[in-house]
DNA sequence: AAGTGTTTTGACTATTCGTGTCAAAAATAT
DNA sequence: ATATTTTTGACACGAATAGTCAAAACACTT
């Protein structure tokens, strides 16, 4: 179940780079990239977009895992998290052939 | 496609209620209280659990059509709208089966 | 049309939260 | 032991959120 942190970990330790460095391209402190990797932070869309240019993986992939976090980190601790998950999803399809007309 | 604004709408003017009213319950002003019924601007947590007592209905309920109404909004714009909340569905399934052990 | 009650709007304010820096501490590698 | 890298936590700042207030717009009745 990849989420963001896990997955930009592995790509910056596959090629043996120190933070500083992937920090550097994204023009943030390294602290940052740090909190980010270990799930402390989240990322910002730009970052996200910035990461999947650097390690030349698909966007839109990366951008799943970002948005996913960020769901799962808003219905944290909720009951009821499940099902309106389920209900949101619902209402983009709603809205989706609503707008497709 | 119940949002939370419509569904509590709906209760007050069955009621024949004045936002006033309702409003002074959940100690805003009704100029709030206009505005998330027109999904202008979202509740707290704290408003919609203290409507669902004033009303009468299932606070989980509500609390779904709230949760979710983030979680569209949320995704709102995102390409992979649709994607994220299904992936989010199951890295909550997952969480959930991990912590049961 | 005037008058009353209700709702909506928008300008403004306060507080909270997100995003970031920085420097020191802890961990890792040489 | 020293270098390098990573993690931690205190702090700053700007943006977003949650609210008030008063006036405008709307809807009824009479």
């Amino acid at each position: 179940m990849d989420n963001l942190g896990e997955t930009i970990r592995k790509l910056r330790e596959e090629k043996e780079l120190p933070l500083r460095t992937v920090a550097a391209f994204l023009d943030i402190d390294q602290a940052i990239l740090s909190k980010i990797e270990r799930g402390q932070r989240n990322a910002t869309r730009e970052q996200v977009v910035k990461l999947a240019e650097y390690f030349k993986i698909k966007e839109s992939d990366l951008l799943v895992s970002w948005l996913s976090d960020k769901l799962v980190y808003e219905v944290a601790d909720e009951q009821v998290a499940l099902k309106a998950l389920q209900v949101a999803e619902e209402k983009v399809k709603y809205q989706k052939s609503k707008s497709k007309k």
